[in-house]
DNA sequence: TTGTATGCGTTATCAC
DNA sequence: GTGATAACGCATACAA
């Protein structure tokens, strides 16, 4: 429904305010922001005039002029990626909590993109966090020179980060491969350049190299269902029994296309992804992967940025990964 | 990793262009914000300044003055609901497309929080999208009055929004039913208050009275699984063969919860959601769904507002909802 | 305790 | 075509 052209009468201003409650406007300014520092009665008077006119104290104004905009931003490569909702949903809780504004921004997984988001962010936020970013080093280390930056599944000497202990995860799942009788690996790499499909891949060969299992890395490949699904041809042609995703989408897409092609899952091959998202519990077969505790990790993001913001040094953590058995994991056939 | 306490030397200003570039500091305004209004000469060199500096304009400075934040804000009741997934990248394609900034922002279905979120945004942004807002009527309009706001999933005269048409979608999910021999229908509500889910209500009796179905409304309830899930009881004590519930959430929950107390679905009763959210078809049975297209009312909700900020008036057009027939629904028992 | 003056970085309105 | 200047709304050092 269109509605008619409102006349958007001007907002109320601290000289509206001072105006009718017959004061300086420096006095609404203390009065509304430093309580105590003005006289009870003065105060009570600004504040009645204050909600009379309706007034709230312009947050671009008060930017401007003290450099801090109660604001942080998040970039994701994809906001539809079921995984980066909890860290939103984290940082989001522990932003909002501290009356602080969560800007979230999605880079399409674009290096491009993401330079030119950085940059228009930066001078909007009092700081920055990174959720799986390919930015280069420089880039965010000349980003971190300028305001605080937070990466989240990514490292950087000097830079805060919050990062998952992939290892603990991966080598649980490893090892329940091995059990099953598995003696070889097909890891499916996610994108080009990204570092925690990196870790990932590093973790797994780690584990498989502690039990004599061989591994092959394919890739890199979108990180998506249609990514995985691209995959299912070579994984039935060359008779892999045990493929482990870089993530959930990538492996829902694989264990889809197998099926589709008259495979088994179980049966013929036994597929994992990561992440543990949203749906990887209904699916059929239900989806045994390594949960990362996604939403922890924008909780501990913001919080470290927070902690900055008021000149407190951060302790980093790591984030515990946790393998899920469910039904996509089987015997060797 | 804690790095060090950096010295964010001081952004380069338009006066240190201006410094650098031997002109006036309006000059360099002039030259970077409106091209060809300067001579080329002049404007090469204060590019070159700017580039040298690594200049980039202030757009807190810029928005104190000009009233205009490139900003939208969209406000969502629940991050995490895979329903709005879709609205949150709608809005982001066209708004970053036009080099605007999308403030994201949850209020958790607390009205409370709404308010104290919209409140908070109103004054750092150009324009509100809000999202099946469950905010009072007159708040709405307090807020349409001092900025243009677009509402989704929710119809309020003289207010823009965009709209599902459920009836198209609804109509054919009960005449679905029929055929398969169901002569009445329990539909699950979600939240109290909630416009959409009135809508849904109004369209799923009007189709069943056509068709001399019986129809009963359950709820309100949490339009989530574990809300969903709470109702299976009386599902199957009651007998009923078919259920249309609210959201996919709360019919993947019903669905889990009914399998689990020994119910068969759709043996025993056939279940049917909205949204067709990512994982519903995936779930096994796979769910039979109303898909609402929320990218698409993003992108148009976005669309309305840039339009409006341009003064342009704006057609809303009905989103067509289609009906998605898989494996959660069959015949009566 | 309160008022005065100034500046944050930019753009718009004048002159020139 | 370019420079000077005011103004956006607020917070703060300083004066009273």
């Amino acid at each position: 429904m269109s509605g008619e052209a409102e006349a958007p009468r001007p907002a109320a201003t601290i000289y509206d305010v001072a105006a009718r409650a017959g004061v300086n406007p420096s006095t609404v300014s203390r009065a509304l922001s430093k309580p105590g520092r003005v006289s009870a009665a003065t105060e009570a008077r600004i504040r009645r005039a204050a909600e009379e006119l309706d007034f709230r104290v312009n947050p671009i104004a008060r930017a401007l002029l003290t450099g801090r905009t109660r604001t942080i931003g998040l970039v994701v490569a994809d906001a539809t990626n079921p995984a980066v909702f909890g860290i939103v949903r984290g940082a989001e809780e522990v932003a909002s909590a501290q009356d602080y504004t969560l800007v979230i921004a999605e880079s399409r997984g674009d290096p491009d993109a993401e330079v030119a988001t950085t940059d228009r962010l930066l001078l909007s936020v009092d700081g920055l966090i990174l959720a799986t970013t390919r930015l280069p080093d420089e880039r965010i280390r000349s980003l971190a020179a300028r305001k605080p930056v937070v990466l989240v599944n990514r490292r950087l000497d000097g830079v805060d980060a919050v990062l998952p202990d992939v290892e603990s995860g991966v080598t649980a799942l490893v090892a329940h491969l091995d059990a099953l009788g598995h003696r070889s690996v097909v890891y499916l790499a996610g994108a080009h350049g990204s570092w925690i499909s990196e870790r990932r891949w590093g973790a797994v060969q780690r584990a498989a190299a502690a039990r004599s299992m061989s591994v092959a890395q394919w890739g890199p490949h979108a990180p998506t269902i249609d990514g995985g699904r691209a995959l299912a041809p070579r994984i039935l042609d060359e008779s892999h029994t045990a493929v482990v995703a870089f993530n959930d989408l990538m492996a829902i897409g694989a264990m889809q296309a197998v099926v589709q092609r008259g495979g088994a899952v179980p049966g013929d091959v036994s597929i994992a992804g990561f992440d543990d998202i949203f749906g990887s519990e209904f699916i059929v077969p239900a989806l045994t992967t390594v949960r990362t505790p996604f939403e922890a990790a924008g909780r501990n993001a913001a919080g470290a940025l927070l902690q900055r913001f008021d000149g407190v040094s951060w302790e980093p953590e790591l984030l515990g990964t946790e393998l899920i058995v469910r039904d996509s994991t089987g015997p060797r056939r």
